[in-house]
DNA sequence: ATGGCTATTCAAAATAGA
């Protein structure tokens, strides 16, 4: 089964370039960020003449996060628990059987700029619920991963400048210490687990010709479970699609799970 | 880069992203 991350910045103007990178690249699951809509206007239609069940947990604007998948989906959740205040739209699961269950968690992590400040608190927080939701999956030795637009570079290899992100919110120290809190908790990086080294990225900022320059971060990834570790075949970054017609400043990371 | 681009929004400039 190919699981895919991918974060659209925006279903509207990507109504394009998602189906065809789908159509190529045919994915099983796709856990998608940023999809700026809300449910009622969210183009299943695009997805669901492909084969696809769509979930989405949407919101005006910002945000949003949806799930598409070839297999049906089950026991949908929305919303990261531990904080019932928090109105933003960054969180979903889902359960998808293949030869086994495995559940999926689709995730959108603060950006958190500018740091220090409220924005800041906010992700870091965040992190903290994420991590005992982390906890919960592995407590359970579930089939599971945690995929998505993570805001996190977590180390300078990850990154073409790392110190030009020294003390961006997305590179920090205390950024960088509350991924390996999670990370260590007992996940494995699926990308890194199959490539080593330098020049692998998955967000090429609009501005300034980063992409032309190779001036790339890592920040999407999938967290695989011990037991979704066990199962892991194969990984990639389709890279080649930032540089199509109006893409998004992200691209697709996936991971091919023997389930 | 204290922002060079892109997306969104009560439609013009503001906000957000990373």
């Amino acid at each position: 089964m190919k699981i895919a991350t991918f974060n659209i910045n925006g279903i509207k103007a990507r109504a394009a370039a998602l189906p065809d990178w789908l159509d190529s690249a045919q994915p099983d699951v796709v856990l998608l960020q940023e999809i700026k809509s809300v449910d009622e206007a969210f183009p299943r239609e695009l997805f669901e003449e492909r084969g696809y069940q769509v979930e989405t947990h949407g919101q005006k604007s910002f945000n949003g996060v949806a799930i598409l998948s070839k297999l049906p989906l089950e026991d949908v959740t929305r919303g990261l628990p531990g904080d019932d205040s928090d109105e933003q739209a960054r969180w979903i699961e889902a359960t998808v059987v293949g030869k086994q269950a495995i559940r999926l968690c689709g995730l959108y992590l603060p950006n958190g700029n500018p740091a220090p400040g409220p924005k800041y608190d906010y992700k870091l927080g965040w992190m903290e619920r994420l991590r005992a939701r982390a906890q919960q999956l592995l407590d359970g030795e579930e089939i599971a991963l945690m995929a998505g637009d993570y805001n996190i570079i977590p180390q300078a290899e990850d990154a073409k400048r790392p110190d030009a992100w020294r003390e961006d919110a997305l590179f920090r120290l205390e950024s960088r210490e509350a991924f390996r809190r999670i990370v260590n908790l007992g996940f494995t990086d699926a990308f890194r687990a199959r490539v080593g080294g330098p020049g692998h990225y998955s967000f090429w900022d609009y501005q300034a010709g980063a992409w032309n320059r190779d001036d790339g971060i890592r920040i999407d990834h999938l967290l695989l479970t011990p037991q979704c570790a066990d199962l892991l075949r194969d990984v990639g970054i389709d890279k080649e699609i930032r540089g199509f017609d109006k893409p998004s400043d992200h691209v697709p990371v996936w991971a091919e799970i023997d389930i």
